[in-house]
DNA sequence: ATTTGAATTAGAATGATTCTAAGGCTCAAT
DNA sequence: ATTGAGCCTTAGAATCATTCTAATTCAAAT
């Protein structure tokens, strides 16, 4: 019996991801992410891809940051209009965007926000999802003013 | 004494609107917003906009848009990639995104949320802002399953 | 070894937005 | 009324992220 493909199904992930083939490529994208905490376009993905897969092409990293968020493994983040981030954090957590600087951070969530008891939805309405971005000044920006 | 020139201030507007010189592009262009509950882009806007203003470039609805985004008359909004969309509600309000259809609608807010008791933000960031989205099912596509 | 379908690739195509350069228009001072 | 300065508008080019296309490679099951 061959041994079945490699596939990747992180623990502690919220919605469960469905199974992906893991390629070297994948593997060697999916890993840049997770040792990533800076939420990083595809473009920075790919540059810091190239030293551990050497000729592999952004079409890749496309691709495999397409696959990646569809499965559930990475989440794509877009807060402002222009490249679109990503990031690997499983934790439930919301970003906080740092005006100045630009700089995306993780903030990780203490106590659930209840929709309904927050703001007036409309009847009959049904909410999977809550995101939440903060925006603000970050620690470093904030003491320079 | 000359008048001085038009100027845009609505009432109700939670940060201050900075005053912007009220030509009959710009007051047309604002006024296809509030008379718009869809959040348009600016190809919306482009399109609506012509029947008002004849000749109207969308060169000039981009600027327009841009002028009022900076001046604090209207928001600009971007929930996933794609065109950003705008809008003119100046209610304290958050975003209701359906996954099915892709509708925006808002929906006001019944109580404030502090940051600071739901998400461990970074010790010495500071909030000015809190944005909200909330994804689902609208009623009407919830009810079609 | 062969087949089948998925993965990868380079490059073209797309689409939203921004930029550029050239006129137009307004307003305040003449 | 005329003029000068500066903002407003415009068409079209340029940019940039992303998606598409079509060809090639690869991997797993036969």
């Amino acid at each position: 019996m061959p041994p079945s493909p490699p596939t990747l199904s992180p623990a502690g992930s919220t919605t469960a991801p469905t199974d992906v083939r893991m390629t070297p490529a994948r593997k060697e994208i999916y890993d840049v992410l997770t040792e990533s905490k800076d939420h990083p376009t595809a473009t920075d993905v790919f540059i810091r891809a190239q030293s551990r897969v050497p000729g592999i092409s952004l079409a890749t990293v496309y691709n495999t940051l397409e696959t990646l968020t569809h499965s559930g493994h990475i989440k794509q983040v877009n807060l402002e209009r222009g490249p679109s981030r990503f990031c690997a954090n499983k934790h439930d957590h919301v970003h906080f965007h740092c005006d100045a600087c630009g700089a995306i951070t993780d903030a990780d969530v203490q106590e659930e926000v209840d929709p309904r008891s927050h703001w007036k939805l409309p009847r009959g309405a049904k909410i999977n999802r809550l995101d939440v971005t903060l925006r603000g000044l970050c620690p470093t920006c904030a003491k320079a003013h």
